[in-house]
DNA sequence: GCATTAACAGCCG
DNA sequence: CGGCTGTTAATGC
């Protein structure tokens, strides 16, 4: 059970919702804390809640047969993500790591599954959510070997301040270089070059183990 | 050329 | 102190 302001909050599907599917929505849904490096899932696991990050961040990843750690996607306050694994009752493909002190909210199986079968306003969200991921996809498809790496870089930090995705206002994200890296498929080295590029070009500002957005529309299309 | 790993000094929290 | 940054050197595809 989640406090109705806190789920506005960290929810802006919630707000849509009709009295009765917010109640349902509110009783299906608990905190849970993790800490800084943190796993809060592992390949493999039956975690069968709809996930979402309530703050901090949290990364999913997968380790390769030869060993390479690879990051897929990095979530901020506000994603809301697994309803793959609870539509298909499936088991979690991937690694869930906090990447600093971060709070989940977990709705339960049943109350997101009655959500999908009587709320419109939570299919919509849901739709809308898929969209702008597919987009994501095919812009990744697209550009993936067109851009160097300050383009790849630029790229996959755009995509953490979505405003679809992530609709704080918060243009600042505690997140170090090497993990930027780790998103965005290159070294910290390179990584720390093409965030100084950025910079110089008055994107994004560089702070000790955080970045902050100066202009997204730019960091979006940036392309070299 | 452009990337990777390793190493290291320096700085911040 | 521990973690992160910024830089350089050696090496590889």
């Amino acid at each position: 059970m989640i406090a109705p302001d806190e789920l506005r909050r960290i929810a802006s599907w919630s707000r849509e919702l009709t009295e009765a599917e917010f109640e349902e929505a509110r009783r299906g849904i608990s905190l849970k804390s993790y800490g800084k490096g943190s796993y809060i899932c592992h390949v493999g696991d039956r975690l069968d809640s709809w996930t979402g990050v309530a703050d901090g961040l949290v990364k999913m990843s997968t380790t390769s047969k030869t060993g390479k750690a690879a990051t897929l996607a990095g979530m901020r306050a506000g994603a809301w993500f697994g309803e793959g694994t609870v539509i298909k009752g499936e088991l979690r493909r991937y690694e869930l790591v906090a990447l600093r002190e971060t709070r989940l909210a977990l709705m339960r199986r049943s109350s997101f599954l009655w959500l999908f079968e009587h709320s419109a306003a939570f299919n919509r969200f849901l739709v809308h959510q898929f969209n702008e991921r597919l987009a994501q996809f095919i812009a990744l498809a697209e550009t993936e070997r067109t851009l160097d790496s300050t383009g790849r870089l630029a790229r996959n930090l755009a995509w953490l301040f979505n405003p679809t995705l992530y609709p704080d206002q918060d243009r600042t994200l505690a997140i170090s270089q090497e993990e930027l890296g780790l998103l965005a498929g290159m070294s910290r080295q390179i990584a720390n070059q093409g965030l100084s590029k950025l910079a110089e070009l008055g994107l994004v500002e560089l702070g000790h183990g955080s970045v902050t957005i100066l202009d997204l529309d730019r960091l979006v299309r940036y392309e070299g």
